[in-house]
DNA sequence: TAGCATACATAAGT
DNA sequence: CACTTATGTATGCT
């Protein structure tokens, strides 16, 4: 159960296969130097501010990443998400696969605009009303990404220990045509996709997983088709001691008139 | 090495 | 009926 920590370099371990450092200063890494490109706070674009953004691209996989709150303010929001939330317990905070009940491996909330919920495996999850953090975090995103969602689900990672493992976020109450946005306050966790045709073992196809890190006050944006293409994961990080809160906002497609 | 990371087999219901 | 997501186990890496 005890950590035996001591930094021996976690950054490193996601460069696998390494080559020289082109460019040191890399926030997040991936496989590829050709993955990331950096797109320097270009304000003419369709974001209001001039955030330096990176673009992670592979396979029918397209994601923004940038820091979007200096450390000092992502601390704060976190203090502030730890008094505000009420996460979920008993069934709510129980998944039932294949036939087997199991605790969540980890904490989840879920919030956004009256009316609106969100199924996950089976489980069918209202949305409690925007807290007054909540509502900061959400009009940032949508001032730097243009975007407006209307529903946020809500992981806490107390510890390295809880993780979620590989699933896409493909709801059917999903839009398929917007954005994720997965913003990141706390410990640092490795994440990680894998393309789908990669996955198990007689798959001819050898893509290569993209590995990033998602970092305190940060955004990564999942742009489609990233969501049906590629599966992601939050693996497990045992030297990781510290939590981490996770905020992806969603638009969910609301089921007044479902389509037979 | 011991411990960690990763890949895969596996469970039964929709 | 293809797909689901967490756990257990095997094996490789450091």
């Amino acid at each position: 159960m005890m950590e035996k920590l001591v930094g021996r370099g976690q950054k490193k371990r996601l460069h696998s296969n390494d080559e020289p450092r082109r460019s040191p200063r890399k926030k997040i890494k991936a496989e590829t130097d050709e993955m990331i490109k950096e797109e320097d706070g270009d304000a003419s674009g369709e974001f209001s501010r001039p955030i330096p953004w990176k673009k992670i691209e592979a396979e029918g996989l397209d994601c923004d990443y940038a820091l979007l709150f200096s450390k000092e303010e992502a601390d704060t929001l976190f203090q502030q998400l730890e008094e505000e939330l009420v996460y979920s317990t008993g069934e709510q905070a129980q998944v039932q696969v294949f036939g087997k009940v199991y605790n969540i491996p980890r904490k989840q909330a879920t919030y956004g605009d009256a009316g609106v919920t969100y199924t996950y495996s089976g489980v069918t999850r209202v949305a409690s009303p925007w807290t007054p953090t909540l509502r900061n975090i959400r009009d940032k995103v949508t001032n730097t990404t243009g975007r407006i969602f209307n529903f946020v689900l809500i992981n806490r990672y107390k510890d390295g220990r809880d993780h979620m493992g590989e699933h896409r976020d493909d709801e059917r109450e999903l839009d398929p045509l917007w954005p994720i946005a997965s913003v990141s306050l706390g410990a640092t966790r490795d994440f990680i996709f894998r393309h789908r045709d990669a996955r198990g073992k007689q798959s001819n196809r050898r893509i290569q997983p993209v590995k990033l890190e998602l970092a305190n006050g940060s955004l990564l944006l999942m742009n489609p088709p990233t969501n049906s293409m590629w599966y992601h994961s939050l693996p497990i990080r045992k030297k990781v001691i510290r939590p981490r809160i996770n905020l992806t906002f969603r638009r969910i497609k609301l089921i007044n008139e479902p389509k037979s």
